[in-house]
DNA sequence: TAAATAACTATTAAAATAGTAGTAAAAAAA
DNA sequence: TTTTTTTACTACTATTTTAATAGTTATTTA
């Protein structure tokens, strides 16, 4: 069996985890667009390979991050959810966007706008609002 | 020439250019270890390999996260430092270390103690710290 | 009962990373 | 002044990861 971790930073081990090219918008998805199916993820504007789809929802189960399931009237979706850790990423996600929005737009002029969201207003309300918001999601699909 | 973003998001657009392995960790050891030569970053505790390196430094100078130049004083080694931009990573990687602090740890059980650097307590204040602390270093060296 | 949908797996190709050895220029030591 | 060491890499091969596409199985809809 592999090694997962690094070495003993705190960065380095979290990047050993969600530092790969996809977890992080998988991640983004369920957040900010409510995903929640193989399906889904499949129709990010990335376009994910089935492949990696697969292996990183894994991943992401086996530490936690992510729940799978089925609903009671469904029984061929598998719904993917965020556990509480997974939801605990939003500060993070937060100053992704805010840092990129600042620094990497003048590199990438099909970057899209977030000023619709207010993030760049009210930072902290709009992180609780998010994470509220997702809560709020899981309660309705299971509880 | 190859395409540098996949997309317009702001989060998949910052992946594209510090998603990968490394980056992230040569910023650390620039910011939290006042690192700032190719030797300097080849000792980290996780071992990058030279090529690796030498190709991630290239990519970040082109992007304006670092600079590289020679110092009077010393014609051999080549000084790479933080551009505000980088420096400007400061909240994203407080952010890492306190969600991985309270979510990855346990996972890890190698992983060491950042309490002593106060993050947990007066995040914000921390966080200035050292982003002040780095400027000053540049000061030091370049005015 | 047939067609469509969802969630994958399998396979091969391409790209990124890892590991090690070697080179050139500058600085320090002898 | 010559030799050795140090610094900053480049070059090369091997391994691992990611990409792209086709195919399989189970479930639901028509």
């Amino acid at each position: 069996m592999k090694k997962t971790f690094r070495s003993g930073c705190p960065i380095a081990s979290m990047l050993d985890i969600v530092g790969d090219k996809w977890s992080l918008l998988i991640i983004r998805d369920m957040l900010l667009a409510g995903k929640k199916t193989f399906k889904d993820f499949s129709s990010s504007i990335e376009s994910i390979a089935p492949g990696i789809l697969s292996s990183r929802l894994k991943m992401l189960e086996s530490v936690e991050l992510i729940t799978k399931r089925k609903l009671p009237e469904n029984n061929k979706e598998n719904i993917y959810l965020l556990t509480e850790k997974g939801i605990e990423l939003v500060p993070l996600i937060t100053e992704m966007i805010l840092w990129s929005d600042k620094h990497v737009r003048p590199l990438n002029t099909e970057m899209y706008d977030i000023s619709d969201k207010g993030f760049d207003r009210d930072k902290s309300k709009v992180m609780e609002y998010i994470q509220f918001n997702y809560r709020e999601l899981v309660k309705g699909l299971v509880g």
